[in-house]
RNA sequence: GAGCCUGUAGCUCAGUCGGUUAGAGCGCUAGUUUGUGGCACUAGAGGCCGUGGGUUCGAUUCCCAUCAGGCUCCCCA
């Protein structure tokens, strides 16, 4: 309802306070298990190159062509992240991150920028969470990144989700199933719809993936991209199946699940919910081996995952989970006349020193206005200072939770919080 | 980018078949309690009825546009 004359830009929105405090409690769960699974964070600007965005997620793609934010200024293009994969890998090969050995397991949250039409779960500006494994093939770094996505979801008490897998094979497996998918199609062109003609071209498989009714018949009775896979890209599909199976992951192969983004190659995965509505995706991710090298970094294999935070939100509130506590504070100090509170005003430190939560009233108001804001702000204690304390150096310090008060010193009352 | 729906107080929502001063609950402020919260009662503050235009003697109400939001398509996290 915007009758200010400042507001937010379409799709963006306010963190409130109240809400903040969700935020701050999934993030330190993604921190907390990240360190379990002996991930590091990495934190990567908001703005890159154009060029990277594009070379990166591929030119092609819808969220080059007509989602990405850019402007010019002087001799640089600058684009609001769309994602952060794209970043990560210029990241490792600027920064040389292979030279400190080993696989790098890198996680990262933050937010990202699309020009879509905002709906539920579809914003502007989004968070996500997510974690890149650069410079191993193993199936299992495929399979760490399934755990650790889906550790996450079941830590915060999240069940019903569907994993589903596929693998859309490195180049030479994709280009011989693209051949024959199009010859499967052929016949039947004038019958897709229009958004697959143009795609029948450009990206055959992503016909796969179209939801438009007149294509239905045609997808569900098309060759599967596993039948064509080479052999090697058929080994790292059934190591993963296989690692899945070793740890209890259950998935679903869908033959058609293809990914939105041209970096992806052999395994594609994605986390969906029945309590998202239209924009279902949890979470996406995959292998992408050819990408490091197309940014200008040798040839190195790497796999990873997105995750939406908003969604994950969305789906604690229709699940009725509560991801923070109820708030509260220490100590609530209610001073009654001038003497009262500027010796609040002056004590007040002495608490906070002794990292005890404290506060009084900034407006001057009643005892009565006052402790009901102690109420309101869950005090679990309040200090009552009038003149009669000032003169006698006993406090009353009242339980707020058991209705008890007593009167004591300064000095007892500190040995009270601890 | 396309279709449909919605827009009244901080929040959730009534209402006006077009007619003088626009309603409730919750929340907020204060009082009932000269120094004591949660409960109750009482009072008060808070609205260009999203914005702009049109029809009309008169529009929050009808029409158009626009903006914002929701649902779906599309896309993706």
């Amino acid at each position: 309802m915007p009758k200010t004359k400042y507001t937010t830009h379409p799709g963006m929105v306010d963190i409130l306070p109240g809400e903040v405090e969700k935020w701050r409690a999934l993030e330190a769960i993604i921190h907390e298990q990240a360190a379990i699974f002996n991930f590091e964070e990495i934190r990567t600007p908001i703005m890159e190159q154009t060029e990277l965005i594009k070379r990166g997620i591929g030119q092609l793609t819808d969220i080059v062509t007509k989602e990405i934010f850019a402007f010019t200024k002087g001799d640089h293009n600058y684009v609001l992240r769309p994602e952060l994969t794209a970043p990560v890998v210029r990241s490792y090969v600027q920064h040389h991150l292979a030279q400190r050995g080993g696989a790098q397991k890198l996680y990262y949250i933050g937010p990202m920028f699309r020009a879509e039409r905002p709906q539920k779960g579809r914003q502007r500006q989004f968070h996500q969470f997510g974690l890149e494994i650069l410079g191993t093939n193993d199936p299992i770094a495929d399979v760490e990144c399934i755990t650790f996505m889906i550790r996450i979801y079941e830590r915060i008490g999240i069940k019903n989700f569907a994993l589903k897998l596929n693998s859309v094979g490195d180049p030479e497996s994709r280009e011989s199933y693209k051949h024959v998918l199009k010859d499967y199609l052929r016949p039947n062109l004038e019958q897709l719809s229009e958004l697959s003609k143009t795609r029948f071209e450009k990206n055959p498989m992503r016909i796969l993936d179209s939801k438009e009714p007149e294509d239905q018949e045609f997808i569900r009775n098309a060759p599967a991209i596993r039948d064509f896979l080479n052999e090697e890209s058929s080994q790292h599909f059934d190591q993963v199946c296989k690692y899945l199976d070793m740890r209890g992951i259950t998935y679903l192969i869908d033959p058609l699940l293809v990914r939105g983004m041209d970096y992806y190659t052999k395994t594609a995965f994605e986390l969906t919910s029945p309590d998202l509505g239209s924009q279902d995706a949890f979470a996406g991710g995959g292998r992408y081996d050819l990408l490091v090298e197309e940014i200008g970094g040798q040839p190195t294999p790497a796999v990873g995952f997105a995750a939406g935070m908003e969604r994950l939100l969305i789906a604690c509130d229709e699940l009725g989970i509560q991801l923070t506590k109820e708030k509260s504070i220490d100590l609530f100090v209610v001073c009654l006349g001038d003497n009262a509170r500027d010796w609040c005003i002056k004590h007040l430190s002495e608490f906070r020193n002794r990292n005890i939560s404290a506060t009084m009233d900034y407006k001057g108001r009643s005892m009565k206005a006052q402790m009901k804001e102690a109420n309101r702000q869950n005090a679990k204690f309040a200090l009552i200072v009038g003149d009669n304390e000032l003169e006698s150096g006993k406090f009353v310090f009242r339980n707020m939770l058991e209705s008890t008060e007593e009167k004591l010193s300064l000095e007892e009352i500190f040995t009270q919080f601890i």
